[in-house]
Parts: C-alpha cells; structure tokens; sequence
DNA sequence: TTGTAAGCGTTATCAC
DNA sequence: GTGATAACGCTTACAA
C-alpha cells in the first residue's frame, strides 16, 4: 500500500496550451516581461481557468530561492510555556520578513530527533536562511547551522563556536546593573537578588551586573540561585531570601515571572510592597503589568530583536557583508509601582 | 545588483563521479535499495567526502513529497501573547509528526499580506497538509485551505463552510457544564461567570454550558461580559460581578486567566477564596497553578490536542479516508484549592 | 546488480 | 515579442 500521490495540478504547460502560446511567454506574465496585451489577456484568462497554482518545489530548484527563512526554536518548551518573550519575538521577526515578502517558516527541536531533522531541511534549500532563539548555549544544532554557512542571525548571546554569525541581543549585564542601582538610590539598604538559569549567558550576566552595582555592598548570601525563570522559582527564591535575611528591603528578580512570584511570597509573609519592600523584574513581559503592584522592571525589546534579526538575515539574503557581529539593542527600564 | 546565488553544492552527480558510478546506484544508496557491498562503500565514502546535502526541491519536485505539515496559527497575536495553550499545542503536533519523520512548519498569519503569502507557500508544494489553529471563525484563510484540497485538520470549532476537513476540539458545552454543577454541588447559592470571547465559539459554548448547569437558576445579571481571555478582563469582570451582586458566592471563570484575575479583584474586595468565594476557571494551564489558592479548574489536554491533529494529517497522507469529521478530546475535571 | 534516460514544473538563453 | 530548448537535482522504469 503505497501513499498516493496528490492530484496532478495545472501546470505553466497546461496554461500554455489553453491560451495557444508557448511556456516562455506564460513564465513572462508570471514574472513580469515584455508580452503584448492580447497574450497576457488570453493568458490572464486561462490562468483562472485552468485553476493554475505554481508548483514552489519546482521554482526553487530552478531560482535556488525559496523566499522562505526559517525560525529556529531551540529548547521550545521551557521558551514557549514559561517565557513571554518568544511569540513577541516570531512576531516582530515575521512582520520584518512578511514586508520582504519572505515566508517565515518555524522550527521546533526538542529532540535528537527533531536536530537531525531540522538539520536536514535546512540545508536542502527549502528556507534561504535561519533565525535561531537559543535558549541555552551549546545546543549541537549551532553547530550545524554554523556548518551550513546558510546566512543565519542569532537572538541572544551568540555561542562562542560561530563568531561567524551575527547576533542581536541587550546588554544583560548593563540592564542588571542600571536596574539594581535604581533600587538602591531608593533608598534600600539590603538589597538581595532571586538568580536564575545560571546555566544560560542570560542568568549569569544578570547577576555580574547585580554584583557590578552594589559593588562593596555585595553580600553573596542575598543571592537566591533558583534554576528556571519563573512564577514557582520566584516564590521559593523570595521564601528563602526571607529566611536568611529578614530585615531584606529591596529585591532584584532575574525576570518578571520570578518577580510575581516573589510578590506572592512577600504578600504570604505579610510585606507590603513597595513599603517595606521594593521589587525590581527584568524582561517587561504581560507579567508585569498583571502583577499588584505592577513592575518596575527592565524592558526587553522582544519584538524588536526579532525584526532586527529578521534584517540581519535579509541583508545577508541580498548580498551584503553584514559587518559588526554583534548589536545590543536599548532596554529602558520602565519605573512602575512595585519599587 | 542582483542576488548572489548561494555557492554550488555537491550533487549525486559529483558522488556518482566521485565514486566511479552512475547516478541511479547513487539514489538507491541513497533510497535504499539494491546495491553491492563494494559499490555501497564507495559511494558512502565519496559521500562524505564531497560533503553531498540532498536537495529537497529537486526531491519534492520529483517526489511530490515534502515530508513536511505545516501548523498555522491564526490570530497569532493573541494566541502567541495571551493564550499558554498554543504552544503546548505546537509541541504535541511536533513530537507527533516527528515521530512520522515529518517536519512541522508553522507558519503565522497576522496580516492581510501573510494570507496570501502563506496561501501560496500552503499551495507551492512546500508542505503535504496542514494543521490549523484558528482562534477566530471565519478567517479568510479557512476558505483558501478548504479550495486547496490540501490534506488538513483544525484544532477547535471548524468553521462552518468547511465540512469537509476534518477537527479535534473539546466539548466547551459539557465542561462547562460539567464544572459549574460541581461548583453549584458545593453548596454555593449566587454563582456568576466571567464569560469571555462571546464571538468564539470557545466563548459561547462555555456561556451556554453555564445556563444548562444552573437551569432555572440562571441569572443574566450574574454574567459579566468580557472581550478577551486574559487576567486583566478577570480583573474587570470580577469587580462588575461583585458591584451587580455583593452578595455573590460563587464564580466560573472562562479560562485560567481570567479567573487569576478574578482572584486579585477578590483579594482587593477582602473576599476569602475558596471561604467566601469558590472560583473555577478554564484551561488547567500554567495559570492555574501559579495562583493563589490553585484553581480549580477544567484540564485541557493542549498537548494532545496537537498531537491529534497530526495524526489526523498523517493519515490523511496515508490515504486513508479519515471517516468521523470531528473528535473530542476527554477535559476532566482537576479539583484543586479555589472551590 | 548496475547504467541509461526520461521527466517532475519552472525559468532563462537564445534565436527568430 | 515570442517560441524552442536547455538546465535545476533528483528518482525510477526499463534495459543490460
């Protein structure tokens, strides 16, 4: 029991026939020639008539162009369950490469599997180019794309292997650093800090800036070192900050869902905030303005990094050697109610 | 200045050369079929050796074949930003249709433009079929996938027009039903909704659930009405409800969200939950374990939502007829802390 | 078991 | 302006 092949579709050919002219001149009204008006009326016609849809696989081969990009997931279900950010980032991507009239296509790999396969489809031509979120560094399909030398852009920390590709991410550290401080020119005097995913360029650049900021007042002990970005790390972090160190005024969250959580924490142990204590977040995400009171926080140009991704990849697509490899975009802090 | 092609690649021509053979053998190594002991070696030496990557076009031309689904977020806005379920979704699609070695394409449509772009990569060949996740009725794009003919499957409410694409989606009546009956069994007497989406069928369904459950006791004023599934209508809706009815004791929220948000209008009305208010929401996703109490709540099995759906185009691929044009999928009822 | 050759649907290069 | 014709890289009868 062999898969039945789908329904032969009108081709150039058949359209051809129908409107009593050869391919060439059909090809030419499809993609814009010289052709006098009465083959391109005939030719117009027999096109709806026949119910004509180009065949992508066929033109690619010819053209070795897809106009297609591919969006590279990596790591997606901690990125597309917990993290707000990824579908602001497809969007702005999609938007960039919808206005180039280039189809975003987007990948998954959550398995060995699903790498080899991936691997695969992008090298063989379907997409001209690859967008890769990567959550955590190291992923083996970096490597392969890195390989491919398929013009690529990363969002977020570029791994050390590929200094080749380009990236746009922020400046985590800086972020860190501005952010703490404001909370400390508030006035707060013991300020701690809930870290997360140390195991991710993000996380750990977070807490360098953290530390850069309270330089000679760092006290390690008000470091809460929880693995993942969000709302339940964010209540254990803030439990155990309480317990080390009660009289605690000023928290710094690696991300707003970790702030939430930290405000729920806070709110079980009966503070109040901002009163007795101020909480700062990072990412600006759909966390912050759900959260009572609402965050003051780091704003992440989602939407942003993933357009400018989206650039880098078509100015790659157009022949131009993309030149600095690396580009921080601005993140504002966005000053709220909870600090 | 025109495109650059990209650089030329090894073909099996190159192999076949490289390995002192003819094309043909070179595809059935490829393929799998026939071929010598000696001959294999060669040839799977030269293989690497020129660094051969198959071309999907010419294969999918040849073939017609992609090996590839494409999984279509409609409205992707909302359901990338508001609604957890999507991706939950996407990975159960994933993990299924890798498991059939296909790859899952997604392919967002926001715009006027996407439609049509995203029309034709649907139609190019590009892909076998189609998942489609379509958070409104009536898009435009639910007519081109039905002309199509594409092998196809909705997750949700089919819209009317196409009958003949088969769907997986949940009975909204019946859970919602099934949910305000154990709410109303434990003892409430004033039970309200947060009803959100009315032009959803997601939306209205679970509002007429809520009136079969209670009958006679329905009360329109007991309904707020809200636009979308998100925590800041909860908010909202919960304040209306509470203004209309002080004496209120019971609340079914429309989804997790909602009723997060439901829970902080509470709060700030110095309500108890579940003591004074029992509330039930919608959706069992993340939401309903990051409040406070953790709601009780209707499970929706996202991930096999997806997966279903993958299925349903898979054997469609297959050839099979697929018979029962619609499937729903079991929401039992996660009885936890808020009612 | 292997080679040959045709053809998938398109676009592009030529002559006319 | 338009019509032949040759690719693009691959698979697959059919011969050998």
């Amino acid at each position: 029991m062999s898969r039945p092949k789908p329904q032969k579709r009108a081709t150039v050919h058949d359209i051809a026939a129908a409107a009593g002219v050869s391919r060439g001149t059909v090809s030419r009204v499809l993609n814009g020639g010289y052709v006098s008006a009465e083959a391109r009326a005939a030719i117009e016609a027999a096109i709806t008539d026949v119910g004509y849809v180009p065949n992508n696989a066929a033109r690619t081969l010819k053209m070795r162009r897809s106009q297609a990009v591919a969006f590279v997931a990596l790591e997606p279900h901690s990125l597309f369950l917990d993290d707000p950010n990824i579908g602001a980032i497809m969007l702005g991507a999609n938007a960039a490469l919808s206005l180039a009239d280039h189809q975003m296509v987007s990948l998954v790999v959550e398995s060995a599997r699903d790498t080899e396969r991936v691997a695969r489809y992008l090298s063989g031509g379907f997409v001209d180019g690859a967008i890769v979120v990567s959550a955590r560094t190291r992923d083996p399909i970096i490597k392969v794309i890195a390989d491919l030398r398929i013009p690529a852009a990363f969002v977020g920390h570029p791994p050390e292997l590929s200094d080749s590709i380009p990236f746009v991410g922020i400046d985590n550290v800086g972020s860190a650093r501005s952010i703490t401080a404001r909370l400390a020119a508030s006035g707060r005097r013991r300020i701690g800090m809930i870290a997360a995913a140390l195991d991710r360029d993000s996380g750990l650049d977070r807490l360098t800036g953290f530390k850069n900021a309270l330089g000679t007042e760092f006290d390690p002990s008000l470091v809460a070192d929880v693995p993942h970005y969000d709302y339940g790390s964010g209540v254990k972090g803030m439990r155990l900050l309480l317990e080390r160190e009660p009289a605690i005024d000023g928290v710094f969250a690696a991300s707003d869902a970790i702030a939430a959580g930290a405000l729920e924490a806070l709110r079980e142990a009966g503070r109040s905030v901002p009163g007795d204590v101020g909480v700062v977040g990072f990412d600006d995400s759909t966390w912050a303005v759900r959260c009572q009171p609402q965050l003051s926080t780091v704003h992440q140009p989602a939407k942003e990094l993933g357009s400018f991704a989206a650039q880098l990849v078509l100015r790659q697509l157009a022949g131009e050697q993309v030149e600095h490899h690396g580009e921080l975009l601005d993140t504002p802090i966005i000053w709220r109610d909870s600090a």
